[in-house]
DNA sequence: TTTTCATCATTTCTCGATATTTTCCTTGTG
DNA sequence: CACAAGGAAAATATCGAGAAATGATGAAAA
């Protein structure tokens, strides 16, 4: 329903389907592991060194590492090569407000806007997400939770017209689940997750759009609040 | 003032040096002329017929048109090359309203934090600018209008805290640069540009932030609304 | 005439090798 | 002992050639 071929491609939008290229491939996985935390924030990026890990050549990987700078997962300085981007309490503030003033814009408009469709959707994806909610609590459906975490806020804000918002925030996105794996995430199952996703599902349904972006201001506030950086994974220079 | 190195480094930031790789080299020189219009949306981008343009190899050309996709300027589609990113006038709308948005916001946190530093910087963009604009009226002193006119932008908003909102806005501004360049421009001239900045910069400097955003509002979709877009360069799939 | 299919030319994508730059270590000097 | 200079080692950035994919052309069948 919302991945209707853009009129212009932002790369991020296209991901449903299989990657078709191995600088794409490299990109994906590079991506997952540096989101994940199996490559630590500031560490070097050796493109002789771990080009045989992904299997491919010097300039495919390198193109890959040159595409993760855009999304400020990599960063790299003029002749000196490529590093995983470090991390710092005042990014993570930022990253969190801004992704808090442009998802409640999208939402409004998603609230306005939606239609019997959107609805549909939205159900759906807040029934998935209740379901893997309670799988959560028993084993470790840590990932299909997160996934399924994702599309929830994916179609709360799916009916917003705006295809600039929806790049940024997917960007914004990967940022802020970076920092949740990194955290200790000591604080976590404190929290009554579900009923803030319940609550924030009513009020959209009910095109209460006060309520609902105040609920999801405080949901992602809380959400990155409960994240506390180890000191080693802090950013040094 | 404002170009103190960041924590990590986005890409459109650290623009002020010159390119020290041929990627980054390759990567602006296409990027002016696909902003300036030199290159028509939707023209596909042969590897092998610019490489001699550009002075570069096919692996070098292909990470700098890479690049150039994240700032959705260039389109690539699996594995069928890449092209100049289409242009049309829904994606006009939704760059200007976005902009707006996070504009006025930054400019909101700009007027709230700025010192006195600030006041002085913002004091002698203006200067520049106006002058700019005076030239603009004799000769063809576009490009120096042009550069003056985003460092003024850049200085309003520059104590704004949130690199993120900035890093989003220089990937807004240059998108509408492109559409200002491949307008007709009929209706340039008549507007007062110069009254526009001028009653901008006076409600920044009084730390009137509701009348600044409100006119900054205003001052973008004038801008744009002006842009017509000329049929031959529309969206074609 | 229209559709289908095979073949071929064009273009994209990828890799290994090479030249250039940076980094680190050793050595000499104030 | 601190510090600068020089050189070796490592890593980066780049190129040109080869493998894979696309879509274009034209012949055969419906």
């Amino acid at each position: 329903m919302f991945h209707t071929s853009p009129p212009y491609a932002i790369r991020q939008e296209n991901e449903v389907a299989e990657p078709k290229t191995l600088v794409e491939a490299a990109y994906r996985s590079l991506r997952r592991n540096i989101i994940e935390g199996r490559l630590s924030p500031g560490e070097k990026l050796r493109i002789e060194h771990i080009k045989n890990d992904y299997g491919v050549g010097g300039a495919t990987l390198r193109e890959a590492l040159s595409l993760l700078t855009s999304d400020a997962l990599v960063v790299s300085q003029g002749q000196r090569g490529f590093r995983v981007a470090p991390v710092s309490l005042e990014d993570l503030a930022d990253i969190t407000e801004t992704r808090v003033m442009l998802e409640c814009t999208a939402l409004r408009q998603s609230i306005a806007l939606g239609d019997e469709a959107w609805e549909a959707e939205l159900t759906a994806a807040f029934h998935r997400l209740t379901r893997a909610e309670e799988r959560l609590a028993e084993g470790n459906n840590r990932e299909q939770w997160e996934e399924r975490n994702r599309i929830f806020h994916e179609v709360l804000i799916a009916a917003c017209p705006s295809r600039w918002i929806k790049h940024f925030l997917s960007i914004l996105y990967h940022q802020a689940e970076r920092y949740r794996h990194l955290s200790l995430r000591r604080s976590e199952g404190t929290r009554r997750l579900h009923d803030e996703h319940a609550a924030l599902f009513e009020a959209a349904m009910a095109r209460d759009a006060d309520t609902a972006t105040h609920l999801l201001g405080e949901h992602i506030r809380l959400t990155l609040q409960s994240v506390s950086l180890d000191n080693a994974s802090t950013a040094s220079h």
